[in-house]
DNA sequence: GGTTAGTTGATATG
DNA sequence: CATATCAACTAACC
């Protein structure tokens, strides 16, 4: 132990750092630090931390909504330290400028924290291993966010990821599931550190963020529907468990996508920021199907529902451009179309297409949406009817879903769009047919685009069928009240499909090195122009695979 | 090289 | 409600 000033010996800090993770339950880096200083209380002070950058607020593509949940979350997670002894210290600041600073005010002996496969954490979190280095600080994390270590996963895979769900199954079924761990017990009261030079000049410069402080927009903040942090989470949790015979008999494709109420858990938002742990959701998953032995299984079944985002998390820690077309290896390089005035009628519910735009609508309003209605309104971007970059859909979901995680998100976008894990391209969402099996009346659009609410249900999911007069007494004329729709499903879906039959052909003659049918030239054709840039895209990738 | 399976399509038909 | 057809993809496996 060191000794200062002659006398005074100065106790060494232990410090956790809260990123995702934002939980005292199953939660490994801090019990940690919890546990040694538990063991030696006379020797230490606890700080859990969480570091905000006012930078970010700037570049980071957060919606008002997700905002709300982070705040939230980590009110609640202040909460539940102080029930431990302990509190949350938020501090304002850039990580690599703030660590140095920390280690020496609070003489850190040791940082702790949950690991990160995104390209921006592991850049981060390397800068602070050599800071902490740097420091004398030790430095331990854990693999908590995924119940199954993305390393591992590739380790008994050749050292890739596997790119077929089955595949990744097979996999996983030979690990050993991680040891869930419970909530820390209580720090002995000594530990607490006593105020630093900060804190007597501001006794509140540590404190949770205020939504204002958050929040640039607050005209854009939605409905409350799910509150963040870890109480609400567990309480989810209960409440999604409670019917057994629901659990074990759930199967994703039977859930409505459209619904008034949600379909499934939306446990979704809480595993994402790590207010619920993966890991314990599997083990009580895994208890209940202990008692049925008639249950279902992955891929539709709860339990196939995580493993889902496992197999998104392992592939996406294997490349660094996973939320990106050019450079990806996984993804098909397709000569998307920027148009911005399409884009912009899907991103705010105004495609004419009411199916799709009460999804969007739902997005915008309450930051969730059920998986299916992902599939439709993406579909519907891409491949299916607008030919628009999965990149320009990853990034309107990436600010306003409330449970946007990076791998899933793009693993999500990839797949939707035909570009990678997914390939039969053929088969389209119809934006009429698929929300009328689970909703017939169209009682999901009335909610969420109220000016059809008067439209009967025989023309709802396509009001352009309507005539002019039976729009006028709906109180809702199409071009005036509503949109007409921006492109003919019927037309446009056909001329997709053919477009994707190029693309992957020329993808498929990269990969192979290979030209599949005599030369044609036409140098005028738009669709050769097409299927050039599409090459000359391709060249790169095929390139980077092949060294 | 040939066959089969792949989280969740739409439509027509019985 | 089940099945065939549409047109035909890739990855895995034999």
């Amino acid at each position: 132990m060191d000794v200062k000033g002659g006398n005074v010996s100065q106790r060494r800090t232990l410090v956790h750092w809260f990123r995702k993770g934002l939980r005292v339950h199953d939660n490994p880096a801090l019990l940690q630090v919890f546990e040694v200083a538990r063991a030696a209380p006379q020797n230490y002070s606890v700080r859990a931390i969480f570091l905000l950058d006012p930078g970010i607020l700037d570049w980071l593509q957060v919606g008002a909504n997700r905002w709300r949940f982070l705040q939230q979350s980590l009110c609640d997670l202040d909460k539940q330290l102080r029930e431990l002894n302990s509190r949350l210290y938020v501090v304002r600041g850039k990580p690599v400028e703030l660590f140095p600073q920390l280690f020496e005010r609070w003489h850190v002996e040791l940082l702790t924290y949950e690991s990160d496969i995104e390209p921006y954490a592991v850049q981060r979190d390397a800068a602070v291993q050599k800071l902490a280095a740097a420091h004398q600080v030790k430095v331990d994390t854990y693999c908590s966010h995924t119940i199954y270590n993305p390393e591992v996963v590739m380790a008994r895979n050749l050292g890739k990821a596997p790119i077929t769900y089955q595949k990744f199954l097979g996999i996983v079924e030979k690990l050993k599931l991680p040891k869930v761990r419970g909530r820390p017990e209580k720090l002995p009261e000594e530990v607490q550190p006593s105020e630093d030079s900060l804190e007597s000049t501001d006794p509140h410069v540590y404190d949770c963020p205020t939504l204002a402080q958050l929040i640039k927009r607050p005209e854009e903040l939605g409905v409350n529907k799910f509150p963040g942090g870890e109480t609400e989470a567990l309480r989810r949790l209960e409440a999604s468990l409670r019917d057994e015979q629901w659990v074990a008999s759930f199967e994703k494709p039977k859930t409505a996508p459209n619904s008034l109420e949600p379909s499934t858990t939306v446990l979704s938002p809480y595993l994402k920021f790590g207010c619920l742990s993966a890991r314990l959701l599997y083990q009580r998953l895994q208890e209940i199907l202990a008692r049925h032995t008639k249950h279902s299984k992955p891929p539709v079944s709860l339990v196939g529902q995580l493993l889902w985002r496992e197999f998104y998390y392992t592939a996406a820690a294997a490349e660094p451009n996973f939320d990106r077309m050019l450079g990806n290896a996984y993804c098909m390089q397709i000569a998307w179309q920027e148009q911005p005035d399409h884009l912009a009628a899907w991103t705010h519910g105004r495609t004419g297409y009411p199916f799709i735009d009460a999804i969007m609508r739902q997005l915008r309003l309450e930051g969730w949406i059920h998986h299916l209605a992902r599939h439709a309104v993406a579909c519907f971007l891409t491949r299916g009817d607008l030919w628009i970059s999965w990149e320009e859909g990853q990034r309107v979901f990436e600010q306003l879903l409330l449970d946007q995680d990076w791998a899933l998100n793009a693993g999500n976008w990839l797949w939707l769009s035909a570009s990678a894990f997914f390939h039969q391209y053929f088969r389209v969402y119809s934006p009429v047919a698929f929300g009328k099996k689970t909703d017939p009346t169209g009682a999901y659009i009335r909610k969420y685009v109220p000016e059809l609410a008067k439209y009967p249900a025989n023309c709802i999911f396509e009001p352009w069928k309507a005539t002019l007069s039976a729009q006028r007494e709906y109180g809702c004329v199409l071009g005036v009240d509503y949109p007409q729709r921006i492109v003919n499903h019927d037309v446009v879906h056909k001329e997709n499909i053919k477009r994707m039959s190029a693309a992957y052909k020329v993808n498929r003659e990269v990969r192979t090195g290979k030209q599949e049918d005599e030369e044609e030239d036409d140098k005028t054709s738009p669709e050769l122009t097409g299927k050039r840039k599409a090459k000359s895209i391709k060249s790169g990738v095929a390139a980077k695979r092949r060294r």
